[in-house]
RNA sequence: GCUCUCGUAGUGAAAUGGAUAUCACGACAGGCUUCGAACCUGUUAUUGGGGGUUCGAAUCCCUCCGAGAGCGCCA
């Protein structure tokens, strides 16, 4: 990695303070490259000017490693602004295309060497909402960035197939088929009707088991929630934890509790069973068994986090839906308990949906909500997935399904697949193979502005993709895939890669081998789309 | 009432405390006899208001205004 490079010149052979280094990429060209701000950051300790540490940084760069860089400039108030060498850049080049697949791969700072990433898990009472797709593609995305630079990623999606809301759910049922009276807490969308009057034996033969009902039911819309999230929207899981059979059956709820006791953090209350999470930053302690001695849903996932661990996981990220970040304190309160090494939590804001300029409140409770899969139905799986992962987790998202499908064909998920088209539709046009191409070409003939641009750009790959798995965040991957694209347009327009059929036929090996050059440089492009969509998890069309 | 999150062009969003605030859509004005124009080139903002912290603030602190969420022995 560049970056790289350049922060190990500024440590190694200029710097010796222990502080830390930021590389940048400046948003204006004029400011180099990349940039670095250390002089001003060194300033105060040094008690010397920004500008004066500046000038002795670049003066010891410039003796030293100058053969990276074309130019050093210091500006004020104490930037240090680096022009990367074209050599550097076309070295790159053919590390690109030396490495395919693997170009890009980066080992994280601070690796895990295994991690489970639960995401979604949605309860089995309905099918899903948008919000349910936010931290759906998320989950995915982050998981193939993770695993991407090394680690060993489980995802998984927890089921909760047990307990109140099923049982709820199970009474719904009844209450429709008329076996017993509503309930205002009672489900009440279509398609719980829709699955009562069409079982309405089996509601009939379990009407003094609305539990048993509610599992039966829950788990056909398991299957429902199954085909929309692999099949529709390409989401991958590796395990579908069930919360009745993984958890309560092992009988991780008695381990659990045998911890909390073992460490001496549960007391009786008030016929309660609690847990002290005020000793790890809580608001207050929580419940873990209930008067009349049922286990929490806090209780089941402590109990989850041990068959977690148990299984051999250190590190765990999950993916929460806005009306849970009360819960965050007390779940790594208990995770720390546990033993759990780390528990990232990732809470999504809220997908308020419009419909003519107007909030439309959705409850799964009452029914009223636009579906997961209503959306990537409407809007394709690839814009659906592009709109959300171009959001970072913590704005609040208004989305309006009319608007989204009037302009779907307009997602900028299209702007960077047409631009994979057109490095596609070049490559089959002159139709040579890469090994003939790497022979004969000549990489050190991308000199233009335009050549360098894109170099620069798709050296940055490997950068962003290490910038998104540190931060957990897979948004940086979505821009970045529209910062190359708009690279590569810019490219194409202005650069001509096959030559004019005449200038070509008349011996012009300069010309030849100029085109041998870029269609390198499109090769090259080529390889980080490909890693880059298969990261983001959409499709690399060949035409559109 | 208490706690948390968020307020950025007409719209939706971006920006680990960095320089002249970025991108897309819309609107307006231009660009194909040449590799697909689903593209390119222009124009479009006192970052909700007011204070503070510092070399430097959309970002941190205080305060006010506005939006959303959480405050159960529910999940």
């Amino acid at each position: 990695m560049i970056k790289t490079k350049i922060l190990n010149y500024l440590k190694k052979a200029v710097i010796k303070e222990p502080i830390e280094i930021e590389i940048f990429v400046p948003e204006n060209e004029q400011f180099g490259h990349y940039s670095t701000n250390v002089a001003l950051k060194l300033a105060k300790k040094l008690k010397k000017s920004p500008l004066e540490i500046a000038e002795e940084i670049k003066t010891k760069l410039i003796t030293n490693h100058y053969s990276l860089f074309t130019k050093i400039e210091v500006a004020p108030p104490g930037f240090i602004n680096f022009w990367i060498s074209e050599k550097v850049l076309q070295d790159e080049l053919r590390e690109i295309l030396k490495k395919k697949q693997n170009y890009g791969k980066s080992a994280v700072k601070g690796q895990m060497s295994k991690v489970q990433i639960e995401f979604i898990s949605a309860n089995p009472t309905g099918p899903l909402t948008l919000a349910n797709g936010r931290g759906g593609f998320m989950g995915d995305v982050l998981s193939n960035i993770l695993e991407f630079c090394g680690y060993k990623v489980e995802r998984e999606y927890y089921v909760n197939d047990t307990g109140n809301q099923i049982l709820t759910l199970g009474k719904s049922i009844l209450a429709t088929n008329g076996f017993i009276k509503n309930e205002e807490n009672f489900y009440k969308g279509g398609y719980v009707k829709e699955w009562a009057k069409k079982h309405k034996a089996i509601s009939k033969k379990y009407q003094n088991n609305p539990l048993k009902l509610g599992q039966l039911a829950a788990a056909d819309f398991l299957k429902e929630i199954k085909k929309a999230v692999e099949k529709e929207a390409k989401i991958k899981f590796d395990r579908w934890t069930s919360e009745d059979k993984h958890i309560h059956k092992k009988s991780y709820i008695d381990k659990v509790l045998k911890i909390f006791k073992a460490k001496k953090l549960i007391y009786e209350k008030d016929g309660a069973l609690w847990l002290k999470t005020t000793d790890f930053n809580d608001e207050k302690d929580r419940v873990l068994i209930t008067q009349d001695k049922f286990p929490t849903y806090f209780l089941a996932d402590a109990g989850h986090f041990l068959e977690t661990k148990s299984r051999g996981f250190n590190s765990k990220i999950m993916i929460l839906g806005p009306d849970h970040h009360g819960y965050v304190k007390r779940i790594q309160a208990a995770a720390k308990i546990i033993g759990l090494k780390e528990l990232k939590v990732i809470v999504t804001q809220a997908v308020r949906l419009m419909s003519a300029g107007k909030e439309v409140k959705m409850s799964k409770r009452t029914g009223e909500f636009v579906t997961f899969e209503d959306l990537i139905k409407e809007v394709k799986p690839d814009a659906a997935r592009f709109f959300f992962l171009t959001h970072s987790p913590e704005t609040h998202m208004d989305f309006d399904l009319d608007l989204a499908k009037e302009r779907s064909m307009k997602n900028p998920v299209y702007y960077a697949q047409y631009a994979a088209v057109r490095c596609q539709g070049i490559i089959k046009k002159v139709n040579i193979r890469t090994s003939d191409v790497l022979r004969t070409s000549d990489v050190q003939k991308l000199n233009t502005a335009e050549d360098i641009n894109l170099m620069r750009q798709m050296a940055r790959f490997p950068e962003a993709v290490e910038e998104a798995a540190k931060n957990y965040n897979p948004q940086i991957l979505a821009r970045y895939a529209l910062d190359l694209a708009r690279e590569f347009h810019n490219f194409y327009e202005k650069e001509r890669i096959i030559p004019a059929r005449r200038s070509l036929g008349e011996g012009g090996g300069e010309e030849k081998n100029l085109m041998l050059a870029r269609l390198v440089l499109i090769r090259a492009t080529l390889i980080i789309f490909k890693n880059l969509f298969g990261l983001l998890g959409i499709g690399l069309p060949d035409k559109m």
